[in-house]
DNA sequence: TGACATCTCAGACAAGTCGTCGTAGATTCT
DNA sequence: AGAATCTACGACGACTTGTCTGAGATGTCA
């Protein structure tokens, strides 16, 4: 009856970010990184995180030398993929394209980025995607 | 201590479509619309989803003749941007760049919305926006 | 004019999310 | 053995979201 949520939430982004710096990491080192001055109770919130943050897949628990080494198993660009074509699914039809042509309007492009577009897109061909 | 919350819900999504596509309705027409078989009940929700959408300034309320007419404030570009950026601030530093060039990457393009894309890229000149 | 339909306004509710925290028990270091 | 650390699990309050109830105003029509 309630409604499904966002992928990911705002904290375990926090999480999932350090987590794609350091490659593996501990709850202890997150923990640290996240909240300096944080005590056990911080230790559980980051705990409770990475533990929603496996149950969705987006983070492997290893055992580790003492503690268990939690690793993030997307990446940005598959987050970024995600975001995108929920927004797609929501505003356009499922379509991404509307998503890049609405872009290349509004996004204020440096001359340097510019240009890595235009080459992107030279040697694009129509058609299923390349790689 | 909560966190901020997605800009319009799923059901408020949907009020909104139908209110883009008939422009101003009553709630009676966008209730006979999204729920084709519903009573009272569904009348309730929908006015409450409009009330929602009010408050966040998505949806205006004007005197109709019998019953008030609602209008959309927001249309489907605007509300693409907002998800656009939210994105670009939660994964790229708030740039919109890294979304297009993933896009551009990722997103199955027909030749025409290639052709298309070509030109926009060639004719867009670097810094602020067009317009 | 009185019965009825419709609309508005305001609040209630259950279920779910999210960030936070407490704690009991196992494991490990000293 | 004692202290420290780690794990597993449950609980909480604040908030959202979709749904619905009921009271009162207003309009319609036999």
């Amino acid at each position: 009856m309630t409604v499904p949520r966002r992928d990911v939430s705002p904290t375990e982004l926090e999480v999932l970010k350090v987590l794609w710096e350091l490659g593996s990491s501990t709850i202890r080192t997150l923990t640290d990184r996240l909240y300096p001055e944080g005590g056990t109770a911080h230790y559980a919130t980051v705990q409770k995180l990475l533990e929603r943050l496996e149950g969705k897949d987006y983070v492997r628990k290893d055992a580790g030398d003492r503690a268990h080494l939690f690793t993030a198993t997307v990446d940005r660009a598959a987050l970024l993929s995600l975001r995108l074509r929920e927004t797609a699914r929501d505003l356009c039809d499922g379509s991404l394209a509307p998503l890049l042509t609405h872009l290349v309007d509004a996004a204020p492009l440096t001359a340097n980025e510019l240009a890595a577009l235009r080459e992107l897109v030279e040697g694009r061909r129509p058609g299923r995607r390349r790689r």
